[in-house]
DNA sequence: AGACTTATACTCGATTACAGTATAACATGT
DNA sequence: ACATGTTATACTGTAATCGAGTATAAGTCT
């Protein structure tokens, strides 16, 4: 039976703005992203099993700034760049604990930063949690070797021939199986139907005593889980900024002042999951006049020396309204 | 002074996932569309002056199915699509009466219906409420005769020439003057520009007094206001409706059952508030397979009968997953 | 000096976006 | 019956862009 025609809904609901009697707690929960030599990291707590969240104050002018405010007073990171992701209250993912709160997320951006120890806040490789999801070098053994199984266990446990079909399709867009091609921004797609598949610890948590596939080693593998729906925050929180970096100048962000444009190039690839042409990522960021030269050369490199290149802050207001191009092929 | 800042945020704010003592209240808001003979419109209530709204109840199972179910049971609209857009809680735009409220904000679509008259509720077009948004037939003359006077003025009061330079840029770029072109997904962006400039009403109520231009009938050709925040609401809704009808199926969810090539087109270039270009885009649907001919024909063209086509459904999952494109030309 | 690594510049082909034009099949008026 | 207007449908061409490949320059390392 569907739970929205309980006896506890209110039968008189009406078209009004009148607000709620009942009070609701609300959260605010952060995906701080960084990305450190060439590796995409976000904050985390708890043992790197949680991401940082505060309680909404009503004092607090807005929920951006309200964020924005206890992000900065604990972590003393500069947050460059700040967006609300979702608001999610669902009951069935939020474990028994936080029945009746509501999370809102955000993802924020920000520079390489000091290690912060302070409320054992760490970063961590947000690849250790979706290890399916990282594509630079080629599709991870992981997804023939775990996914791939479970995925057709999955299919073949559907009641009929159809839904089987179904099954088999999805699972072949959102991992690019066989002639499908990988499509690096189906995250939250793809953790979703993960979960559904209870190919994951956080599926198989309260509700759902005998998974269709126990195996605790393959569990083991599909990357490390996070309390309540945290991954899911995280997975909604790279999703969006694996789309944006397409056509938003959100990559400076990550940046530091100056750096080479192989260094950006690689900053790019790391979100993305994937190799950019090396040539083409080039021209596309010269010819949008994105950055300048600062005049000087890194000799870090290993080969020739790279032009050090600084990001133009004056086309930023500019681009940031009317958009940018970053080359990331698809098929 | 910062009000992130006052002494009623509490300094000891941590970094845990507790919930807020203090509970608050939070509403829903749908911006609920449909396109009825060639024309957008959304469903108000109190005298079209504010978007359909319910508290959230602690008894749904998520958020979006207790939006789902009051909606349907209030309006016994069937709600095709149903996605979430913001989360709003800033004071300064909420007025008085809301200071302790959180808005969920959705965006759903529905077929045409029949009137329903219960709870006042009534289905206006949107451009009442966005008259310099539907440049179907060319730029409206109301951007001329009001909004660049508007605009010049709120250009020429800025405190010194670089924010002066600043507020033209932007003003430019969002309003396609002089050599911009016209980008119609930036719906809210020029809703907030607008707003900072006080050239609509909502944003001289309360706080500010006394507007740079209180030019009363400058300010009523503006479009209709809404209670609250409701018309930034709306603005958002729009904006994401136009953006993702580019690379989403989503629009056949507002047509009925059968129709042709032209009123598809008319439905879409409606919600983007431009023309499109015929040839390319019947080429752009066909070759994507979205629809089939029902093999009838429609004679109340007026010309030569068109041929029906129907949305292939089955087409539908994998569509929504990889997306579709049309083609709305951006200069 | 030679091998190697990386930076930088240039070229090429395929696809796509966008616009224009032509013809077909109806309605309506005279 | 015939001209005219309107709409549907099909086809063509051009410019821009995307994706991939190649060549050369300028350093480091052994």
């Amino acid at each position: 039976m569907d739970p929205l025609d309980s006896p506890s809904s209110r039968p008189n609901a009406r078209l009004t703005t009148r607000a709620s009697p009942q009070g609701i707690a609300a959260d605010l929960v952060a995906v701080l992203v960084a990305v450190t030599s060439g590796e995409p990291r976000v904050l985390t707590i708890q043992d790197q099993r949680a991401l940082p969240s505060g309680p909404f104050e009503l004092a607090h002018r807005s929920l951006q700034s309200g964020l924005r405010a206890w992000v900065e007073r604990q972590t003393r990171l500069p947050l460059g760049y700040v967006e609300q992701l979702y608001t999610f209250a669902d009951r069935d993912r939020a474990g028994t604990a936080a029945q009746h709160a509501i999370s809102i997320s955000y993802l924020g951006l920000t520079r390489e930063q000091p290690a912060f120890g302070e409320h054992e806040a760490r970063w961590r490789g947000w690849y250790d949690y979706f290890p399916w999801e990282d594509h630079r070098v080629g599709p991870p053994p992981l997804m023939e070797q775990t996914l791939r199984p479970g995925l057709k266990a999955w299919i073949s446990v559907a009641p009929d021939r159809a839904a089987q079909r179904a099954r088999r399709q999805r699972a072949e867009i959102l991992f690019g199986l066989d002639e499908h091609s990988w499509n690096e921004e189906l995250v939250l797609q793809r953790y979703e139907l993960l979960y559904e598949a209870r190919l994951i610890p956080e599926a198989t948590r309260g509700n759902a005593p005998t998974p269709i596939s126990a195996n605790a080693v393959l569990l083991d593998t599909l990357g490390h889980p996070m309390i309540l729906d945290h991954r899911r925050i995280l997975a909604t929180g790279i999703a969006r900024l694996r789309a944006k970096i397409k056509y938003h100048p959100v990559v400076f962000e990550l940046m530091p002042d100056t750096f080479t444009l192989l260094q950006l190039q690689r900053c790019v690839e790391a979100l993305a999951g994937r190799q950019v042409h090396k040539p083409n990522f080039r021209r596309l960021i010269e010819q949008q006049e994105l950055v300048e030269e600062t005049g000087e050369t890194s000799q870090d490199t290993g080969g020739r020396p790279a032009k050090l290149f600084r990001f133009r802050r004056t086309v930023f207001a500019e681009r940031a309204i009317a958009g940018t191009k970053l080359p990331i092929s698809g098929a």
